[in-house]
DNA sequence: AATTGAATTTAGACATGTCTAAAAATATTT
DNA sequence: AAATATTTTTAGACATGTCTAAATTCAATT
């Protein structure tokens, strides 16, 4: 069982790989946690004693996947409780976040998942970050949206198209729309909602039935 | 502000004193905590250094008034906790008491507080035990009632008189009726509802017009 | 009242998690 | 590439809360 300190460490090194996705610094740690680098070097060495993370000396360190699992158990734990402060205790959000901090320490899984049913299992909490679920799959956070939803004038990127007839994909690789390619939405024709797109200057035109098969992503 | 384990102290304190309400011995402590007596000693010079207890060396430990809130603020919120676990989450009775060991050192008055009017505010814990309020007063546990009330062949205790009229006192006096005087009820007469008591090997009778003014406590 | 026995305290040690100050490794600049 | 600056680690210390073993005090018994 990890101290409330360990506990501390591993949901800051998950924040921080978050933010960069890369290996998080000593110092980057010392100030997440108002330590000093000292200290974040011994509890590194612990923590990577204890498979919950990997370290090299200078490198930084990341997370092993127990230890991934372990900070998405806590961040769980976290904004369920927030919920519950919020929704049920009355709590202005702006108040919650200290006293979870605390009640996130508390051991028993039954604790967690009966909360989560009591709470109607929420998939995000009252600041609106995902809640993950008992298996430490958060909720899809993307925003998906059908083509035929998207708005003039803004960016999206093709994420998926909603079936797999050879011909339909055959004719979208002649317009040049593969997973991944970005785009700009130039008109939206109400009387058929009939779109052109713009991408790499040149301009396409796509049928309503033709966007409503396509699944694509705002880029902000 | 207090660690976990001087709130344990403190609660352990407070339980051992009310079972025997005397000075709380060491070793005592130590079996409770199932700790050592040595780490108890420790423990207890701290705390009376901070005004939670009085303690003299070899004569064991008590609460000070600032240990006893102190103590009750933590039986609340434990039993508090418990009321949630059992009533909103479902959980056994049986299941609450380690959970709520960890609950209780949660520090958020604001907390308790809302917690608590969540709850209806109850007065009794999934155990039957009272709660105390934010205030530390407890329920009235003692079941007071009117002599002429009282159950033949029960022990009872003197607890007060409805009016101090000072003929009826010296009445009480003379069939040494006291306060706290224990007796045991041997025979109530239907007809007139006159009962016999017996103190101390001797018997007496008391008309039900005495009986209605007289407020006693059953004694297990 | 002296001796035995139990309870309690003291002394010294250890693990955890932190710190400061100095040393070592890595990055950056010229 | 050498010098400087920054980051990170090591070494040694400290507070908390615990322990064992020895010493002390209190209680009980003869």
């Amino acid at each position: 069982m990890l101290s409330q300190s360990e506990e501390n460490y591993l949901k800051a090194i998950y924040a921080l790989n978050f933010e960069s996705s890369s290996l998080v610094a000593t110092n980057d740690l010392a100030s997440k946690l108002n330590t000093k680098a000292s200290s974040v070097t011994d509890m590194l060495k612990k923590l990577a004693d204890k498979s919950y993370l990997s370290y090299q000396k200078y490198q930084g360190c990341s997370l092993t996947p127990l230890g991934l699992s372990t900070a998405i158990a806590i961040i769980r734990k976290h904004r369920l409780w927030e919920v519950f402060l919020v929704e049920k205790l009355n709590f202005g959000w702006e108040d919650v976040h200290v006293i979870a901090e605390q009640l996130e320490h508390i051991q028993s899984n039954a604790l967690v998942d009966k909360l989560a049913d009591f709470l109607g299992n929420p998939q995000y909490d009252p600041h609106g970050d995902p809640i993950p679920n008992s298996n430490g799959v958060f909720p899809n956070v993307n925003e998906f949206v059908l083509l035929s939803e998207a708005e003039v004038e803004k960016e999206y990127q093709i994420m998926g198209v909603k079936d797999g007839d050879p011909v339909f994909l055959k004719y979208l690789s002649t317009i040049n729309f593969a997973l991944g390619t970005t785009f700009r939405i130039a008109t939206i024709y109400e009387f058929d909602n009939s779109i052109i797109v713009t991408i790499n200057n040149s301009q396409i035109q796509l049928s309503d039935q033709v966007a409503r098969r396509i699944t694509v992503q705002s880029v902000s």
